[in-house]
DNA sequence: TATGAATATTCATATATATGAATTTAACTA
DNA sequence: TAGTTAAATTCATATATATGAATATTCATA
């Protein structure tokens, strides 16, 4: 059955469902970054910027490399990102229709 | 600011928490459907195929058209299922990454 | 081993979401 | 217009999630 592979897939979206692990996932698009890093480049606390990261490695989403007192944080899979580009055209796409009908209509 | 559209991107990822709206999408994959088709093949209640139809016209992730007593729903924009078929990519090939350490151990 | 810097965890609370049951609304047809 | 089918809504309840504050852990180095 496909249900379990549905159950999956809902698990992994959640990860998606918060503006600051958005911008967490936009940040790492460059490359490997601290927890610090992340932090400092978002404004966020950094216990809550730990938390996402912990939501973003449980869902492998994200993997991790210690290097001394720092562990860097990298996404796992350049198709995860392919994935939230997608959905951000998909934004950008619904945005512009808006706009083009608010045109119309004025 | 990005600020915004992290909000509304995590915003229409909540669409794809719920295992039930992914098949849902699914089968809409191949064409339009109503809520009563919907219903039998997923077997759900109608009132709740209902409910998740109503959080995907929301959000703009289906488009509604009535014809008589009967609405067909269908997906509204194809990226939207490139991006899942991408996080399920993902998934799969996470689930052949596992079973390979899995054998590689026993 | 004591200190400091980097990360992670726990806890309490507020908020959001999913579901079934019951009801309502909408549109067709006899 | 009464009855029927399709779809949507309301409501109550259970469950999940996000956040800040406080605390704990990990690691390097003096």
């Amino acid at each position: 059955m496909n249900k379990k592979i549905y159950e999956m897939h809902a698990q992994i979206c959640k990860v998606f469902t918060s503006p600051k692990r958005l911008e967490i996932i936009n940040l790492l698009r460059d490359g490997e970054k601290t927890v610090n890093d992340l932090a400092e480049q978002t404004g966020v606390l950094q216990a809550n910027i730990s938390q996402h990261l912990t939501v973003l490695r449980q869902n492998n989403v994200v993997t991790t490399r210690r290097d001394g007192a720092n562990v860097y944080y990298k996404i796992a899979n350049p198709k995860i990102l392919q994935a939230c580009d997608l959905m951000r055209e998909v934004l950008i796409e619904k945005l512009a229709e808006n706009e083009t009908l608010a045109k119309r209509i004025s």
